[in-house]
RNA sequence: GGCGGCAUAGCUCAGUUGGCUAGAGCAUGCGGUUCAUACCCGCAGUGUCCCCGGUUCGAAUCCAGGUGCCGCUACCA
């Protein structure tokens, strides 16, 4: 009989930096039920990979003076790059793709096609029209009454042409699927996804699907100064990946639909909406289920480099151990929400649960039976009641384990073994071995409790093996299970460990940390690292475009003096300035710089802008022309400065 | 601004469709034990369940409003 199959995927990563734990996180989640499925005797499909296009990546490359490619192969293949993460990591994988491997541009290419000829995809203009006085784009739904909102001429369709995927064609079919189905998980990002974008405004809009604006991505072979959207082109990694619209692989009908697609809460939109609407246009099987993860956060707030917060996955794993991270990071959050990340928190749960509860109950356990019995135990079989409790939870414990696994829930199933291991623990001060030791005639019961012990570790230590697998092979090593003894069907029999069975310990599993000296040397590595990875100056890349000396010229620069300046009601980033710029009337410019300015502090400055730019509204405002500010990034961070010019300047005066 | 989510002990989190005196682990204090990785076991506390109304015999849970945090989205020529 043929196996049953699962297949699983990881997002694929965007490799314009170094992966950090949050990524960590979610492929460590995806792998550990990778791993369970095959304990259970499933076929399984795991795959992860990188999505490699775009805009973002181009300009990384350009500012690091290499190709595009060049800079991705780094990220992906290069020293402590991606796939060294997963390896350190230990993760599982069965498949890796990369957006530019050659199966899969190809394959997309004809995808793009197919939809396309189906009239799915069809030629259109990027923000639809286009007023020409005003030289403004705007979308369909900014217009008013079809005319331009600023100065309310005829609009024309843009040149900029575009294509556009029929999103629209689909919206109730994906709608009745997010709503009348299980597909999204957890349910409470369901309502998110239908509220903000299938029944907004305007509903579901068609989805722009190729760019011109950049060239780092799948062209489009049949036009080709456009390429194709990266979403598009990274969705389908989880068909191109099994062989859809190519030869190199051959595994589409075994393992799709997936089984699950586990993604972080910030991608939920493009997996719940388009991906769906994506494969009904191809008339292909969809997914499963998509399940939105939590992050983890940092003092309530996301990790981000400009916060200068990110947790480098790599030192962890290397201190503390691969399978201590591991075990962390699904045993602490709750797996559909956020967690609070922190370093005492890491290593906290290390030494109570790891050290303390498990290796130091391995480490008695077999103590024990080297003390007491020369490492190898008699099967006796002398029952007691106090025996009932423990024997009755280490039995329930795969069931149980089970429910929870088959819902994602990670942290509930690793609670379910820990409260067996913390029984076992109890279990030892209850029978006091050490006392029945001293007494000869109750060797045999001694050896039944001992036995006793090593079942429940092994039970225990079968259903850890998704989370922690080289400690669970050190600790089957350790307490002597062979390889049936170590199978998934022996986690819900009770005492299936031989007769005879010698223990072997060895070092500590997981040493205890010494906490304070740890964090403090953390710290310290984690500064060096955050400043080895951003510059302490980082500036916009140099222009290799010349500009003509009279185009330069049209450009009107004046000396303009703040007379009022307002934070721009309901919005974040805009501020409004009333300008002196020499002529008598006063000019508006509106400016989105309140997270660098308070507006009481540029009040009588004299600054430098550009007024002959076509005015534009913002938030149902006018602006008139652009203020000149200087921007680089500072560790990370941006950093914006207003050019500021000497007061004794008068007000209109032409920089030139 | 629009949409959505979250708020429970000092910390990290559970609390099914309303139902005992609101829980667990950690941390804290006290006691026990010596097989073990200064570990393990037992006992002891502590709460404005964010605020304010409402529905109900009964609200942490449901409804309306508010506050705070977070995300998506728009805007940031």
């Amino acid at each position: 009989m043929e196996n049953k199959t699962f297949y699983i995927t990881t997002p694929i990563y965007y490799p314009s930096d170094k992966l950090h734990i949050g990524h960590t996180y979610c492929t460590v989640a995806t792998d550990a039920m990778a791993r369970y499925k095959r304990l259970t005797g499933y076929d399984v499909m795991f795959l992860t990979g990188t999505d490699e296009h775009g805009q973002k990546i181009e300009d990384k490359a350009k500012e690091a003076g290499v190709t595009p490619k060049e800079f991705v192969d780094r990220i992906v293949e290069g020293n402590r790059g991606i796939l060294d993460l997963w390896k350190l990591m230990n993760i599982s994988n069965d498949r890796f793709i990369r957006t530019t491997d050659e199966y899969h541009v190809k394959a997309i290419q004809r995808i793009f096609r197919r939809m396309y000829d189906k009239g799915d995809i069809y030629k259109g203009t990027y923000k639809g029209k286009y007023c020409k006085p005003c030289e403004s784009f705007w979308t369909e739904s900014q217009l008013v009454d079809g005319k331009c909102p600023d100065c309310g001429r005829e609009v024309q369709d843009a040149e900029e042409e575009a294509y556009f995927f029929r999103a629209s064609k689909y919206a109730q079919r994906v709608c009745d699927l997010l709503t009348g189905t299980d597909f999204l998980q957890p349910a409470s990002r369901v309502n998110e996804m239908v509220n903000n974008f299938i029944q907004c405004e305007g509903g579901l809009q068609d989805l722009c699907v190729s760019r011109t604006s950049f060239t780092w991505g799948i062209p489009v072979d049949f036009d080709d100064k456009h390429v194709v959207y990266v979403w598009l082109d990274a969705l389908f990694n989880y068909m191109t990946a099994l062989g859809l619209e190519n030869d190199a692989h051959h595994d589409l009908d075994k393992y799709w639909p997936a089984d699950v697609h586990f993604v972080g809460k910030e991608i939920v939109r493009f997996h719940a909406i388009y991906w769906p609407a994506f494969l009904m246009s191809l008339d292909l099987p969809l997914p499963k289920h998509v399940y939105g993860h939590g992050w983890l956060v940092m003092d309530g707030g996301k990790m981000s480099k400009s916060k200068g917060n990110v947790v480098d996955p790599y030192i962890l794993a290397e201190r503390f151990g691969v399978d201590a991270l591991r075990f962390f990071l699904l045993r602490t959050f709750p797996f559909g929400s956020d967690g609070n990340f922190s370093n005492e928190l890491l290593i906290n749960t290390i030494n109570v649960d790891l050290a303390n509860d498990l290796g130091n109950l391995v480490s008695r356990s077999t103590a024990m039976v080297e003390k007491y019995f020369g490492g190898t135990l008699p099967k006796t079989g002398v029952a007691e009641s106090v025996d009932d409790e423990l024997l009755t939870m280490a039995k329930a414990l795969r069931g149980k384990y089970e429910a929870q696994m088959e819902k994602y829930q990670f942290q509930s199933a690793l609670e379910e073994i820990f409260k067996v291991i913390a029984r076992a623990n109890k279990y030892i001060d209850e029978t006091a071995p050490w006392v029945l030791a001293k007494d000869e005639s109750r060797r045999d019961r001694l050896a039944t409790l001992l036995f006793n012990l090593l079942e429940t570790v092994r039970i225990c230590t079968v259903l850890l093996t998704p989370f922690i697998p080289e400690s669970c092979d050190k600790i089957f090593e350790q307490i002597g299970a062979t390889a049936c003894e170590r199978t998934w069907e022996s986690a819900e029999v009770f005492g299936v460990l031989h007769d005879g069975v010698s223990v072997r310990k060895g070092d500590a599993i997981f040493p205890r940390i010494d906490a304070a000296a740890e964090l403090k040397e953390l710290e310290a590595l984690e500064g060096a690292a955050k400043n080895v990875g951003t510059p302490a100056v980082e500036l916009e890349p140099y222009a290799t475009e010349s500009v003509d000396f009279d185009t330069f010229c049209k450009s009107d620069f004046r000396a303009v003096k703040v007379k009022s300046c307002e934070a721009v009601k309901k919005s974040e980033k805009l501020l409004r300035f009333t300008l002196d710029d020499g002529s008598g009337t006063d000019r508006q410019i509106l400016s989105g710089i309140h997270k660098f300015y308070e507006p009481e502090q540029l009040v009588g400055k004299t600054l430098l802008a550009i007024i002959n730019l076509p005015p534009r509204k913002m938030m149902g405002l006018e602006s008139c022309g652009m203020l000149i500010s200087a921007v680089h990034k500072e560790s990370g961070e941006e950093k914006l400065h207003l050019v500021m010019l000497d007061d004794a300047i008068p007000a209109g005066a032409k920089m030139c």
